[in-house]
DNA sequence: GCTGTTCCATACGCTTAAGTATGGATAGGC
DNA sequence: GCCTATCCATACTTAAGCGTATGGAACAGC
């Protein structure tokens, strides 16, 4: 709605950082460069959905402990003289950011699964869909490992419990009797945020790329039930 | 072998921190007092092996990157002056910790399952122990959460191989394929590492006991295949 | 082309933590 | 009962980061 940028771009328009070149110089030359140096790559002045895109961005990268403002400043090219002007603290970053993702966290997953009505091929679609695009679930990852960050937890709480929902009733539509199909959504949610976890560091052989593909059909074939009544 | 503490256990003769009430009296008196009352709590000096544990107790509870000298000094009612001798920085301190860990984790998980002979049984057993048993995976979870600090992410990474072959091993006595074993394996533990977490803020309507134990037992029944050769 | 709002730079104080230097205390060997 | 190796306290220095104060630049409006 009131966000068009993809949440997991790094916004190359907003790299001012060689502008600390020019710190040392004289003032008056030096705000002349930066400013006019500034004005060629982006409209100039910044903004508080800018700071909230920075900050998102570097919770992809690094996590959310690495948000720190005078790093995200010299990042974005200026002081954080300017930050202190769009937020009243690191805090109000964070949430302010953590708004932004949760408002469009949902159609960016679930969102194009809408046109396959058959729930098992939903599923399908979903597992390969996450299987395969990583990169906008970073930033999820990254938010689950703070969850003890007061800001972040009930945020994650309740991104965590609608997508559970949602795997809960397709898993319903297959046949599943309604705790089945809870517990059943609880599994593979589960196994989704560990394969976030363990995809980093663990696929250190190189997981070939057709054992992972294998991997995935596995899993599939594990956790979505073969058809709603049992073969006639 | 060498290490026979709890991995969790808070140790609660190590905590002088009151001592600090001191440090503002005339030099002799302090440290006449500090050192009489560290002498009544443990044996007065600490060793590196000392710092190693508390450095894991405070991974547990805060997760790796609250391990800094001066706070852990502080919970040990001594000063960082102490700390400098036992290493020469902190980073040495997180490897001494880690080794510790990785030395004792073997046991303290897979150790009390050799008496089961029936895989199936094993893993169930297994699947229970890791269900109900959650304080010494509290360790594994924060040291997973820091997987991108270069100490951590090999010992996580031999640490989980090994896991997955024992878990690999016995999906095979089962009577999957080798590489059914292979990637259910990989599913059981991304199951469980999503388990891990997520159970902190995602029991939020504290799931019930009995919903816990029906999911576990769901868990069970879809991972674990039935019997060896297919029903006759 | 002047004015006021918006945005930013600079400089400051405060806090926490890493690491160093050095002297003092303690324990154990003798 | 001294003496030396072991352990620790104190007092620095350095570096990062949060937050504040204040003046200045840039832009929009007329």
């Amino acid at each position: 709605m009131d966000v068009n940028v993809p949440q997991s771009s790094l916004n190359p328009v907003c790299n001012r950082s060689h502008t600390i070149l020019f710190r040392t110089l004289p003032y008056g030359y030096t705000k002349a460069m930066t400013n006019a140096a500034a004005k060629t790559e982006r409209n100039g002045r910044l903004s508080a959905e800018d700071w909230a895109q920075a900050a998102l961005d570097l919770i992809a990268e690094q996590g959310v402990a690495a948000v720190a403002v005078e790093p995200l400043a010299r990042r974005l090219g200026v002081t954080k003289g300017s930050f202190y002007w769009h937020f009243p603290s690191r805090d109000a970053l964070l949430v302010a950011a953590l708004e932004r993702w949760e408002s469009v966290e949902q159609e960016t997953v679930f969102g194009q699964l809408e046109a396959v009505s058959d729930p098992r091929n939903r599923l399908r679609a979903l597992f390969q869909l996450v299987a395969h695009e990583v990169k906008p679930h970073k930033i999820y990852s990254e938010l689950l490992k703070a969850l003890d960050h007061p800001a972040v937890g009930p945020v994650i709480g309740r991104v965590s419990q609608r997508r559970l929902d949602y795997l809960s009733a397709s898993f319903r539509q297959t046949g599943l009797a309604r705790t089945d199909a809870q517990h059943r959504a609880r599994l593979a949610y589960a196994a989704y945020v560990g394969f976030l976890q363990l995809r980093l560091q663990l696929h250190n052989p190189r997981l070939a790329h057709d054992e992972f593909e294998a991997y995935v059909e596995h899993v599939m074939d594990t956790l979505i039930p073969l058809v709603s009544a049992p073969r006639a």
